[in-house]
DNA sequence: TAGATTGTTAATCGATTAACAATC
DNA sequence: TAGATTGTTAATCGATTAACAATC
């Protein structure tokens, strides 16, 4: 009934938390407190525990948080105790690189289905994964209850591919194509342009350069 | 004298910014309007107006912003105008993945240089780009005045990389690597944690399962 | 019990948006 | 001139931070 909005950025630290919190645990750590935690990422301590207050009380007064108990927590509240299954279209450079990372699996998304529309591609396989025909990504996606898709596509292809997805039941998606896309509200799209972060950086060094203005 | 501080955040809303005027351009549109650029987003008008104006008076009232002038004032302010030369370290998946992508290059980032500590791939070259030992990272960085660094290589080794690029002069850095470097203030690290989007995303999926909420 | 640290409310800060005089 | 749209100031909103009673 109280609709309280998480703000996403709360939602991106927790994942911080979790990693922190996982490599204290190996450690063998036992408790931190959230001063301790933000400390190690320049961020206020209020700010962490209000983070994790959204989702209950986890800490204990005078102590800190448990570390192993946080961890499974922040991994229940992630939604990381279940593994997923991920469809990736596009096997370009980046798509290619996306479906031979290691570092998803680890994390428990695996890709489990590449789409390309290229013939030549099409009914082999990438690191085991079989490559289908962007034509069935709607079919296929249903019939396996996929519901994390990746787009490693050019831009002017990207909005199709969404489309597909989301007649397939995906309902979270992670874009790499540089372009603006519409889904149903209840869908997710998480943007990640890689050349606009560069640009990002340019303005940097060019803002550094620039004689005008002085560095605070 | 006047500190103002410009938002990261209106940085990364010029390039957006900036593909649109691109897209419109190749279109032969001659102008548009804040509202125009705003909508095609999910934008406020008056925020448009705002991200511009930190920067100058680039539009006309009455009328809107010209298309390839505003293009031109963008590129000038990202710092679009030259060309960069970037040094990747490591030349696993996804290094490699990056070493042979295309966009950087489109953009005016070209991959230069690339380093990593295995043997048998020092010395050689990947799409053209010599393969250094890291080793050499700030020697080299320093003598070609390269500024902008990416990091592609495991958490455990990224703050030693991070250092040496510091050392040779790097000033801006894409860090791919999960783990909170630090560095001088001077130096912009941009953090991007590909795992991380994922579980941004395995929440939004979990959340939308969860009975008790309600999809507002 | 004394000391420490949480969970939470209130204050602050910064970014977004509304409104409008300036002006094309 | 009339209509449109900018640049900018003031109002709003949301997120961050400070403060502190609750409590381990």
């Amino acid at each position: 009934m109280k609709a309280i909005k998480i703000p996403d950025k709360t939602i991106a630290r927790l994942s911080i938390y979790l990693r922190c919190v996982e490599e204290l645990e190996s450690k063998g750590t036992a408790s931190i407190s959230s001063t301790q935690l933000a400390d190690r990422f320049g961020l206020n301590s209020a700010q962490v525990r209000k983070d994790l207050a959204y989702f209950g009380q986890f800490g204990i007064r005078g102590l800190g948080y448990y570390v192993t108990p946080l961890r499974h927590s922040l991994e229940e509240i992630l939604g990381l105790k279940r593994a997923w299954n991920v469809a990736l279209v596009g096997l370009g450079n980046l798509g290619a690189a996306l479906a031979a990372y290691k570092g998803f699996q680890e994390k428990g998304f695996k890709i489990s289905v590449v789409f390309d529309r290229d013939p030549d591609k099409i009914g082999r396989q990438i690191e085991g994964i079989p490559v289908m025909d962007i034509e069935a990504i709607a079919s296929v996606v249903r019939k396996r209850k996929i519901k994390i898709g990746i787009l490693a596509v050019p831009a002017s292809a990207a909005q199709a591919i969404l489309d597909a997805f989301v007649k397939g039941g995906v309902i979270a998606v992670l874009n790499f194509a540089p372009a603006q896309l519409t889904a149903p509200r209840s869908v997710k799209v998480q943007n990640v342009d890689l050349s606009a972060l560069l640009k990002t950086l340019s303005y940097h060094i060019a803002q550094a350069e620039r004689p005008t203005s002085s560095t605070p």
